[in-house]
DNA sequence: GAAGAAGATTTGATCGATTCCAAAAAGCTG
DNA sequence: CAGCTTTTTGGAATCGATCAAATCTTCTTC
C-alpha cells in the first residue's frame, strides 16, 4: 500500500527504482515549486529523517535527466528544481529577494524558439528569465528609503 | 602617457579609480567575450605578472556594477562576462563544449520585454537563452557514433 | 518467496568558484 | 607632496556540488 502511488507510477514509467528518498524529493518539489537543493535537503528529512544530501542530489540528477523535473539556475542562487515540465513556460525572478514565479510564453511557443541567427547552432530550447522586483519587495523598496539596494536581502 | 587611453577614459566616466588590474581585466573581456572567469585571471597574469584572483574578482565586480561590463551565467559553468552591454543581445549556448555566441533579439526589443503575466513584478530586463549544438560538436555526435552524449566534454 | 545481480544510499573526502578579512600599497584630492 | 580613501594582497574560510568505496535495497528470476 503505497504513500503516493501517482509518484510511484511516474518514476515506474521513466524505468526508475522506486525509493523512499526518490518518492520524498519527488513529492518536495512538487509541493515547494522553485525550491533550491537546500531546503529541498531540508524538505525531505523532514519526511523521512536522516538522509544524505548526497542521495537527494543523486536522486535529483536522475529525475531530471528522466525528464521528470526540470532544473533551474537563477545567477547567484543554489540550483532549483521544478516538476512543471514540457510545457514550454518562463521564469520571473525577484532581484532583491531571489523568489519565482512562473510565466507563460508571451508570443506562443513558436516565435520564442526562433533565433534571428542562429550561427549554425542546432537549437532544441529556448529559456526566458524576466528580472525585476517582486510586488514585496516593490512596495518595501519605496517605504523603506535608507535600505541597501540590490544585495541579497530576505534570501532563505 | 597611458596604454589604452579608451579603456581609461571608461574607467574615469564611471568614477572608478584607474588601476592597472582594472585595465587589464576590461581589455581581457574585449578581448574573449564571454569567457569565463578562471581565463579571465590567466589572460590578466599573462598581461601583468601576477595578480590575486580576490583582485580579478573585485574588478570584475566593480565593472559590472558600473556597467561597462555584463555578466552572464549558463548553468553548470563559472560566471562569464562580457563588454557589448545595454544593446539588448542574448546567447546561444552550446549544450556539448558550452562555446557561446550572441544573438539579437529575433521579434525586435519590444515583445521580448513583455510577459504574458507578470505577476505584480515590475520587471526591467528579459534574458534569452537558446541552448542546442554547436556546429562542431553537431558534426562531431552525428560522426563519432559511441561518445557519451551531453555530459561536458571538452569544455576548459 | 528466496537468491542474485544491478542499482541506490551512506559516509567522508575533495574540489572548484567565490567571498571574507586584515594588512600593505596605490590612486586621487587639495 | 601630504593625507585620506579605495585597491590590492595573501591566506583562510564558505558553499554548493562531485567523487569514490563499502554497504544495503530493489527488482528479477526461478
Amino acid at each position: 500500500m503505497p504513500a503516493a502511488p501517482e509518484s510511484e507510477q511516474l518514476l515506474r514509467s521513466a524505468h526508475l527504482r522506486v525509493t523512499r528518498p526518490r518518492l520524498a524529493v519527488l513529492d518536495a518539489v512538487h509541493e515547494h515549486p522553485h525550491a533550491d537543493t537546500g531546503s529541498l535537503i531540508a524538505d525531505v528529512r523532514r519526511e523521512l529523517g536522516e538522509v544524505s544530501h548526497q542521495t537527494v542530489y543523486n536522486a535529483l540528477r536522475a529525475l531530471t535527466d528522466a525528464g521528470l523535473l526540470r532544473n533551474i539556475q537563477p545567477s547567484g542562487s543554489a540550483a532549483r528544481y521544478e516538476s512543471r515540465v514540457g510545457d514550454n513556460h518562463h521564469h520571473v525572478v525577484c532581484r532583491s529577494c531571489g523568489a519565482i514565479e512562473d510565466v507563460d510564453c508571451a508570443v506562443g511557443i513558436a516565435p520564442c524558439l526562433t533565433a534571428s541567427d542562429d550561427h549554425g547552432y542546432a537549437i532544441d530550447e529556448a529559456e526566458v528569465i524576466f528580472r525585476g522586483l517582486c510586488p514585496t519587495c516593490s512596495s518595501a523598496s519605496i517605504t523603506d528609503q535608507n535600505q541597501s539596494p540590490g544585495r541579497d536581502p530576505h534570501v532563505r
